[in-house]
DNA sequence: CAAGAGATCATCT
DNA sequence: GATGATCTCTTGA
């Protein structure tokens, strides 16, 4: 039951997102938690990478991924969703891990009266769908997931993931990046029903 | 089923 | 003024 340190954030943003496959994504609201487990994950890997927003330069909506990793990078996107991403690495490496879905472990039922649904499958199949059922949007934008008393944090709970379990595949979304749209940069679960695209 | 359109607005040009 | 790290609903085979 141990919360990851911002250590465990300033390594590869690649590292990271294989290793958050199996961690525990923990909401806190008051003394209730939502939480599941991390099944899906891409990696956002600077300036470089024309996925990256970042790679526009460093604006007043990327100005967070510039910074130390360990805090939360939350933007709103078509209008309506939220997007939940973790950044990474060091100060002026511009890296992030988008966390796109989780396996509902604690607060299913909250999930449900967020999202407006019952169909258990459908709580947290996706970054738009996570945040909703999470009760995550723009608030926590650079707030920091590691302090004490942050109610949006990750957790090791001891699962373990071998590395044949993890799948590689190419990012969701992201046709227009050239050559790095083909980068197998997105990790998930093989075989996991919440995984939101299969390859 | 698969494919396509519509929702809807912050951010960047 | 255009677009997007998405989702849901509708259409049609």
């Amino acid at each position: 039951m141990s919360k990851l340190t911002s250590q465990f954030f300033q390594q590869k943003a690649s590292l990271v997102a294989k290793s958050l496959i199996g961690k525990v994504l923990v909401r806190r609201v008051g003394k209730n938690k939502i939480s599941g487990i991390i099944v899906e994950t891409e990696a956002y890997i600077g300036s470089h990478d024309l996925a990256c927003h970042a790679s526009k330069g460093k604006t007043e909506r990327t100005k967070v991924m510039f910074e130390k990793g360990g805090i939360w990078y939350v933007y709103f996107i078509y209008g309506m969703y939220f997007n939940l991403n973790i950044v990474t690495e060091n100060e002026n490496c511009p890296t992030a891990v988008l966390i796109r879905s989780i396996e509902p472990l604690e607060g299913a039922e909250e999930m449900k009266k967020n999202r407006k649904t019952d169909n258990f499958f459908n709580l947290t199949s996706g970054p738009g769908k996570l945040c909703q059922a999470l009760k995550i949007d723009k608030s926590f934008n650079a707030t920091s997931a590691t302090s004490k008393n942050t109610e949006l944090y990750i957790e090791d709970r001891g699962i373990k993931i071998s590395p044949r379990e993890i799948e590689k595949a190419k990012r969701i979304g992201i046709d227009y990046s050239g050559i790095w749209k083909d980068k197998l940069l997105r990790f998930y679960l093989k075989g996991n029903p919440f995984v939101s695209k299969k390859d």
